[in-house]
DNA sequence: TCTGGGGTCCTAGGACCC
DNA sequence: TCTGGGGTCCTAGGACCC
């Protein structure tokens, strides 16, 4: 039997989880700005509608952050990442098969519904938003890059009240045709350039190419987008989500950092944060790089940038040993007279714990035990009270940390997440109300 | 003054082996 | 002097995604 396939996606998600909290927030231009309150990462449509760009340096927009009096919030993982479950755990109340494909994006299988599809997904779009206050778009297809672009129909034009589906849709091909083939999910800006460059213009003209003509120049992963464009599913819906294979942690400074020792420091907090992770997915692993990079946007400033890898002879998820190897390969990389602005740490060659290797020269089972209670109990005291409770000593304290820590100065409550941040009802609204 | 962070997959080419 | 051919593994770099 074919499959329906339905991507199921929050609209400008960061900003409509500042609006569950702030209703003053709806109908007027709003931003989120990334980490260090660098660039603008979300935008509300009023925001889109002043013309402030994806991606653009929040410092560029000042002018017209100012004119328009948009509303700029730094952007708080605590709230989006818990908003995400929420609206991730009511799909899954309502579809039995669900893949959850990034922050704000599910895919979902509409196969066997009592009714059709398209009004199947209105009542989901209902639900979510009735339930958790996030307004989400919905686009079906045959495949999963067919459900893309019917979402970014279902997004956009106002008329389709937030749902499209492209099965059996009689037009089907003027959509395609609508669609810039660099929009097609998979094709990037080079890509989109080569393809133009022969006069494929749009997803239409895309889907009209000879296999190995894709093939040979956006090689067989190219190849699976033109079969999922014509309707033959080649990605398929991946229920369980697969450990990652890397695991990285890094942040740019505040300010720049120039001595070793605030490198070291600021390491040892990457560390520890990834190997949370890596533990977190039961995993170990066999090998760690370091890398540390001056401002590139300081040309006035004299520039490096050098990373290392170095292998772990026994694969591991204690923190304190990959945090002495991670200062070892800094040790290596770091030179003086250079005002870095950023540093980070990719853990990789990683694998299950329960079925690692075992090497003649492991350490004694009475060491890893140890090593194992020391995570474990590092682990409760952080799940039970917040993480950063304890931590290596090594990653420094709050007093000496602050000075270089990202910039955050626009943050919303962690309204979820912390009790101390809950939002407060005023008692005279909630009487008048009533 | 101020420019994010975290991932995946594929391919070509080198090292090495028989 | 003549200097093959086929295979595997690993890595760096490029392309893409949110």
């Amino acid at each position: 039997m074919t499959k329906i396939y339905a991507l199921v996606d929050c609209n400008n998600f960061y900003v409509s989880c500042e609006r569950v909290f702030n209703p003053k927030l709806n109908n007027v231009p709003v931003v989120v700005l990334s980490n260090n309150d660098g660039c603008v990462i979300a935008r509300s449509n009023e925001a889109k509608a002043l013309g402030i760009k994806m991606g653009t340096p929040a410092f560029k927009n000042r002018d017209l952050f100012e004119k328009h009096k948009v509303k700029i919030y730094s952007s708080n993982y605590s709230l989006y990442g818990d908003m995400s479950c929420r609206v991730m755990n009511c799909l899954a109340r309502l579809v039995p098969d669900m893949e959850i494909y990034s922050i704000d994006e599910a895919f979902l299988l509409l196969n066997n519904l009592p009714q059709k599809p398209e009004l199947f997904a209105r009542k989901i779009r209902e639900k979510i938003l009735k339930w958790n206050g996030i307004p989400v778009s919905i686009g079906i297809g045959d495949t999963k890059t067919l459900a893309k672009i019917a979402n970014q129909f279902a997004k956009k034009h106002p008329e389709y009240e937030g749902v499209l589906d492209l099965t059996n849709n009689p037009r089907f091909r003027e959509y395609l045709q609508q669609i810039d083939v660099g929009d097609i999910w998979g094709v990037g800006r080079r890509y989109a350039l080569m393809l133009k460059s022969y006069g494929v213009r749009t997803a239409w003209d895309f889907s009209k190419q000879q296999k190995n003509w894709v093939k040979s120049r956006m090689s067989v992963v190219g190849l699976q987008i033109l079969l999922e464009i014509q309707g033959k599913p080649c990605f398929a819906l991946e229920k369980t989500p697969k450990p990652n294979k890397t695991i990285i942690s890094s942040r740019s400074f505040g300010r720049g950092i120039e001595t070793q020792e605030e490198l070291k420091e600021a390491l040892a907090g990457y560390v520890t944060r990834a190997t949370e992770k890596l533990r977190a997915q039961g995993s170990v692993c066999s090998a760690l790089t370091v890398f540390v990079h001056t401002s590139k946007f300081r040309p006035d400033l004299p520039q490096y940038a050098n990373s290392q890898m170095i292998k772990i002879p026994h694969p591991t998820d204690y923190t304190p040993n990959l945090i002495r190897h991670a200062h070892d390969v800094l040790q290596k990389i770091y030179k003086q007279g250079y005002v870095y602005k950023k540093t980070g740490v990719m853990l990789s060659g990683i694998e299950p714990k329960n079925r690692k290797q075992l090497t003649f020269f492991m350490p004694s089972r009475e060491k890893e035990r140890k090593e194992q209670k020391t995570m474990s109990v590092m682990e409760k005291i952080n799940s039970r009270w917040g993480r950063g409770t304890i931590k290596p000593a090594a990653a420094g304290t709050n007093s000496i940390t602050k000075t270089w820590r990202m910039q955050r100065n626009l943050l919303s409550p962690r309204y979820t997440t912390c009790w101390s941040e809950l939002p407060v009802a005023d008692a005279d609204i909630i009487i008048s109300s009533t």
